[in-house]
DNA sequence: AGGTGGTGTCACGGAACTGTAACAATCGAC
DNA sequence: GTCGATTGTTACAGTTCCGTGACACCACCT
């Protein structure tokens, strides 16, 4: 899962350090001086995060802050905002242009990180709180559990959501490069031969309940997870 | 029905603004500079909510929402606490001294909004009492005291939050990140590494009742405060 | 000042998980 | 049936994740 983090800082020293610093910690990032650029990249790359500079040259921060909290199309970006001054009249007018959060200068990197990491944290996630039963297997997604004939049965992350995704997509064919995408996330690079394995683990599972059957190989494609039998 | 909230905050840049951004969102306010205007109004308007800075001139917020919490005629109007950066360590304190929420500066209004509301609907609902038992476990929260098995049991502030949170959100899993934002509190960075070492010394605890097992790790994800056994 | 309890962080070690290779079994076309 | 392609199965090593004890820091109390 890609982070990318849209600096907004017109000193170019800090701008790179603070790059270097974001980018070692594993975040992708893209400096830009001042708010003409950042819109730029607002549209071509959206970002995850934009971390802002109070004082700019030409439309300040703080400015652009509030036009991007009032437009729907980017309020949902969370912006942190930072400032050099660490007085009281920042934090003052901080709390109504609507940035999610506020670092003053200086700050340690392992602050600036976390606060970075708990905004995200924050602004993602609405809470799952379904539940989905076939054929006596019932998942429960808010409490990550899974219980088949009433019987509590353990699984490993990758088995969960494995079975997860065949749960929720029954009676469809997938290949191993679809079933990597949708299980195992996009940008991964993992030998296909790999999901055999993780479906041989699911399958073993299922078979103590006598529910071998609900994973299908369909030779030459993929696999199924098939509801109606056969 | 009209929701007022009484606003005590001696900046007056600070009060107005707050005002007007409460009032915009279609809630009464009436705000004043210090405890003695506070407790008159209390008396007059029977405000819905109060929101509190932690300094004041003359008798501190702290102070005052400690004797407010102690007075049964007043102990049920639910009060925020509101807080600059530098005093965020305390937050602990203020929620001993019976504070309903804690909120920081610098907050973005959605924050506060969402806050007040959360408060309000919590203080509503009938089934918040100030008692919760599971299996054995009884914590009074008007007391802040914990009994399992009939034996009073100390707990620190933030064991005791994390074992209110779970107890008041059985056999649901929470990340870390979500543990931090809903018994940390938002704002606070810390690492999620830390949620572990509290959750150990939780379980320590329980185990000293044959509880143990209450507490489970559901691996990949996060804990589960877990009534049903497994 | 010194003591105490609470808290956040770190480092270490062990356990669980996972990707891969290697081999066995099966399928399908001829 | 034979053969190559495809899939099942197993073992194993590398990695990630978690539990645990130790420790430093801070607020508070005496």
């Amino acid at each position: 899962m890609d982070i990318k983090i849209l600096l907004v800082e017109d000193e170019p020293s800090i701008r790179d350090m603070l790059a270097m610093l974001l980018e070692q910690v594993g975040f992708i990032v893209q400096g830009v001086p001042d708010v003409q650029m950042a819109e730029r990249c607002l549209k071509d790359n959206a970002p995850s995060i934009i971390l802002l500079d109070w004082m700019l040259p030409g439309i300040s921060g703080v400015e652009w802050c509030r036009r991007l909290k009032r437009d729907k199309s980017y309020s949902d970006i969370p912006v942190i905002l930072v400032s050099a001054r660490s007085e009281e009249e920042d934090k003052v007018r901080g709390l109504d242009v609507g940035a999610d959060d506020y670092i003053c200068k200086p700050f340690s990197p392992k602050e600036l990180v976390a606060r970075i990491r708990a905004v995200l944290r924050r602004s993602a996630a609405p809470e799952n709180t379904e539940r989905i039963e076939q054929k006596g297997i019932v998942l429960s997604l808010d409490e990550h559990r899974l219980k088949i004939d009433d019987t509590v049965v353990a699984l490993s992350p990758t088995e969960y959501r494995l079975l997860e995704f065949f749960m929720t997509h029954p009676d469809k064919v997938y290949s191993r490069g679809q079933l990597l995408d949708h299980v195992w996330g996009r940008s991964t690079y993992i030998e296909e031969r790999t999901v055999d394995v993780h479906i041989r683990r699911l399958r073993k599972i299922l078979a103590r309940f006598q529910r071998e059957e609900l994973v299908q190989t369909v030779r030459g494609f993929g696999y199924r997870f098939s509801l109606q039998g056969e």
